[in-house]
DNA sequence: GCAAGGTC
């Protein structure tokens, strides 16, 4: 049998490239196959695979939900299919006529589980071909060259604990997941979900909130007074703190009883001088940060202003485009190849990096800065070397650009130093204190401007020096509760807890936003989130435990090691979700329930003045939101909301009517809307403009049209009885609108007259429905007459013209107002002269 | 339509 060319895979295109090139020294060429780049030299064939291309899925018989019992899922067959169909036949494609294949995907578990599908790919059309493993842990030329030198074989084990994982994951998720969406009878787009890692996340939100409602302020008061050193006529003050020894002998500022408080600030009232009893002063180094994992950079990325999630798809388009390394990293520690000097001298050549580069450069020793983590996968974040142009980046992406590339300065730059003076006064037996910091050395600070560097100015003292003493207060103040989790921190707080990976822990926090489970930012839990943790917490308390993931993880490891096997894991899993089930199904009822009302709860706005009922926010059949009353259709009321946004009921109630505010979710156009019952009335008394009967629903139902501005400040003519009839005619962004007294004829109502600031000529619209016929025409590329291009002709007029002979804007111009009125039903001279001014 | 994990 002749040998058929070497086939290489890899994890993702971008790395099959660049050992393409590295093998072949650069000589490889790209070629398309099912729309997948495929490398190719000599014998030799790249290709690069995205991730998993195969899926576990339960089989198709049970995919209806209301079909099958979710406890049946545990006994379920798991399949795996292919998911990515154009790489997997471009791969089968391959691998047909390969005399060779090299598994080259990245060197952790996920990776030799994604090596071991495209094994299995391959096996299916080629069962002689001879498969090697290759492992590296960055993609350069001599770690490469290397590892095809010394290929390896798969290792099927530590593929099997990843099959484990997946198949814990979709049983247990799956099986819950439907168990809870039943029981509440939420199915479709709104189903609720649960699993091993978006449990405990939800859990730590939902438990700081529980702390927060918990929480009991406590009064406390602080002491300070202006000390101030005379320096030969020269002034310098700073503040003091006043501070005491509690019972346990540690230094205490704040003072819990007030009558202590009120003693401590007359004393310092009636006196002008303290003493100084001691000055410390002492060098701390700073030590530089070490280098960026992807939680360290989302967090950095957070710092100034960037979501978890615009963070890593900045970074993922800065990767691809080439200039950052891949962001999806644990590693804190360079790899041994490479070279600081090397790299920062790629910034030599740009304006915007010159300097600090060639400052860096001067140092005697480069030594970069490691953090605690060391891994096999990918190397930190940083910076390529291959620099943008100004134009290849938005300012966004820029931002975070200069962030990576200062991180990596950092890295490479001198501790800093600071001086910390610490000094104590005494008066009347109360001591006052005051630190002061003093950057020393700036070192790292000055190539990386993110961290803090705030000096605080204590002057030079001495012992035993007086000082004078004023403005003495003393400030009230109440415990605070404990902070929700920010993003970052939530993702620092599932990575220190094992759960989630690099690649998923932000996403997990958006799927908890798309679940309706939290809102705002920082993240806060809906009634529903409690409910579902304190459902798993009563009866699946595994689900929300971080315990789940560390026994897995523990269970892959002895796969791995071979002590165990995937079906030894996987069954005794299953047991225990069976044992869970058991207790599930007993209340099924009552959890429904529950779950029900929090859904509710998280809806309701308060009390229908109406009738009692509950007031929910509801969304249109147009896909609008409105608030409406739970009772109905028994009762009908009704109010708006704005157009733009997702509405988010605030904790905060309106006084007046006891309705909770409502604040619209867009994005960097969130507002507050407020009190909508409050925004529904001075909305009706300042705006809506009567100006006819709705043509819609006025002869059945007596609704009219009326000119109205919504919270987004766009305006239409739209009917009263909105929204139960949405009736509405668009009405121009800008200028003020004045209603005519002349009306149309034909639909009676007044023609409008757009006018704006400054010199601009107003613009006659005329009849609102005319003028909306007359744009819809020209939309649809109708054309209709000449005439319909004239504002306040419709199609219906211009036909009318037409029958009386004038058929284009010319003859409109030349003929006589009177003669045209007198031919033309329903128009007057007035309009006509209109017209013909319009026509200029 | 479920999970979590890759990648885009």
């Amino acid at each position: 049998m002749s040998r058929g060319p070497e086939l290489i895979i890899t994890e993702k295109d971008n790395a099959a490239r660049r050992i393409a090139d590295i093998l072949s020294g650069e000589t490889a060429e790209a070629e398309r196959m099912n729309g997948v780049n495929v490398y190719k030299w000599g014998g030799k064939r790249c290709i690069g695979l995205s991730g998993h291309v195969v899926g576990v899925d339960f089989p198709p018989e049970y995919n209806d939900w209301r079909d099958v019992e979710p406890v049946e899922l545990i006994g379920a067959p798991v399949e795996k299919h292919p998911t990515q169909e154009n790489i997997v036949a471009a791969l089968r494609r391959l691998a047909r006529r390969a005399g060779k294949v090299t598994i080259a995907t990245d060197y952790d578990r996920e990776g030799e589980l994604i090596g071991k599908e495209a094994y299995e790919l391959v096996r299916d059309v080629n069962e002689d071909v001879p498969v090697d493993r290759v492992r590296f842990s960055s993609i350069t030329n001599r770690e490469v060259t290397e590892a095809f030198e010394n290929p390896d074989d798969l290792d099927f084990d530590l593929a099997a604990a990843g099959e484990a994982r997946q198949i814990i994951d979709l049983v247990w998720g799956a099986a819950l997941t439907r168990f809870l969406s039943l029981s509440a009878r939420q199915l479709g787009n709104d189903f609720i979900s649960v699993g091993r890692v978006q449990g405990p996340t939800l859990k730590l939100i939902v438990d700081r909130e529980r702390e927060i409602d918990a929480f009991d302020p406590e009064d406390y008061w602080e002491l300070f007074s202006k000390l101030t050193k005379d320096a030969d006529g020269d002034a310098e003050s700073f503040e003091a703190q006043y501070f005491y020894l509690d019972d346990d002998g540690t230094e205490a500022e704040r003072i819990w009883n007030e009558e202590d408080a009120e003693e401590a600030y007359q004393t310092l009232l009636g006196v002008e001088a303290a003493e100084v009893a001691s000055v410390n002063r002492r060098t701390r180094t700073d030590t530089p940060p070490a280098p960026f994992n992807t939680t360290q950079f989302i967090r950095a990325a957070g710092s100034i202003g960037y979501s978890a999630q615009r963070a890593m798809s900045i970074a993922e388009d800065l990767y691809t485009a080439g200039y950052i390394t891949y962001p999806r990293t644990d590693n804190t520690v360079y790899p041994d190849d490479l070279d600081p000097r090397e790299l920062l001298g790629a910034f030599e050549g740009d304006r915007r990096f010159k300097e600090d580069a060639e400052s860096l450069l001067e140092q005697e020793e480069i030594e970069p800065t490691e953090g605690d983590n060391e891994t096999t996968d990918h190397p930190p974040i940083h910076p390529t070397g291959e620099l943008p142009s100004a134009s290849d980046l938005s300012d966004d992406e820029w931002d975070v650009y200069e962030l990576v590339v200062r991180r990596f300065f950092a890295t490479v730059a001198e501790d800093a130093v600071w001086e910390h003076l610490r000094v104590v006064a005494e008066v009347e037996g109360l001591s006052l204190k005051a630190n002061g910091k003093r950057l020393l050395e700036a070192g790292y600070h000055d190539v990386y401007p993110y961290f803090n560097s705030t000096e605080s100015f204590v002057p030079d003292v001495e012992e035993g020096e007086s000082l004078v003493l004023s403005d003495t207060h003393l400030d009230a103040k109440q415990t605070q509760p404990p902070r929700r989790y920010g993003q970052s921190r939530l993702i620092e707080t599932m990575e220190q807890m094992g759960i989630g990976t690099k690649a998923t822990r932000h996403d997990v926090i958006q799927k908890l936003y798309d679940r309706g489970y939290i809102e705002s930012d920082p993240p806060r839990p809906t009634r529903l989130a409690r409910a579902v943790v304190e459902a798993s917490e009563d009866f699946a308390k595994l689900i929300v435990s971080e315990e789940m993931t560390s026994q897995l993880e523990s269970d892959m490891l002895a796969i791995a090691r071979g002590e165990a096997t995937l079906e030894d894991v996987t069954e005794e899993s299953k047991e225990m979700l069976g044992e869970v089930f058991e207790g599930l199904m007993e209340s099924r009822e009552e959890l429904g329930k529950q779950l029900q009302d929090s859904l509710k709860a998280d809806k309701t706005v308060g009390t229908c003045p109406d009738c009692g009922g509950d007031l929910v926010v509801r969304k249109s059949r147009r896909g609008s939101y409105f608030i409406g009353c739970d009772s109905y259709p028994d009762c009908t009321h009704t109010l708006p909301l704005p157009s733009t946004g997702k509405p988010l009921i605030m904790e905060e109630s309106c006084e007046e009517h006891d309705l909770h505010h409502i604040k619209m979710l867009a994005g960097r156009k969130t507002f507050v809307h407020g009190c909508p019952l409050c925004k529904a009335e001075e909305a009706d008394e300042e705006d809506d403009l009567v100006i006819g009967t709705c043509p819609e629903c006025g002869d059945e139902e007596g609704g009219e049209l009326a000119i109205k501005r919504l919270r987004s400040g766009s305006r239409l003519v739209g009917c009263t009885r909105y929204p139960d009839c949405d009736y509405s005619l668009p009405l121009p962004r800008r200028g003020d609108i004045e209603v005519t007294d002349e009306s149309c004829e034909e639909h009676d109502l007044p023609e409008l007259r757009i006018t704006y600031e400054g010199d601009r000529e107003p613009w006659e619209l005329g009849c609102p429905i005319c003028n909306y016929r007359e744009y819809q025409a020209q939309q649809n590329g109708e054309g209709g007459s000449e005439l319909e291009s004239i504002s306040g002709i419709g199609a219906k007029t211009a036909e009318k013209l037409k029958d009386a002979g004038i058929e284009d804007v010319k003859t409109l111009k030349a003929s006589e107002p009177d003669d045209i009125a007198a031919k033309v039903d329903g128009v007057g001279a007035d309009t006509v002269r209109k017209w013909q001014t319009a026509a200029d």
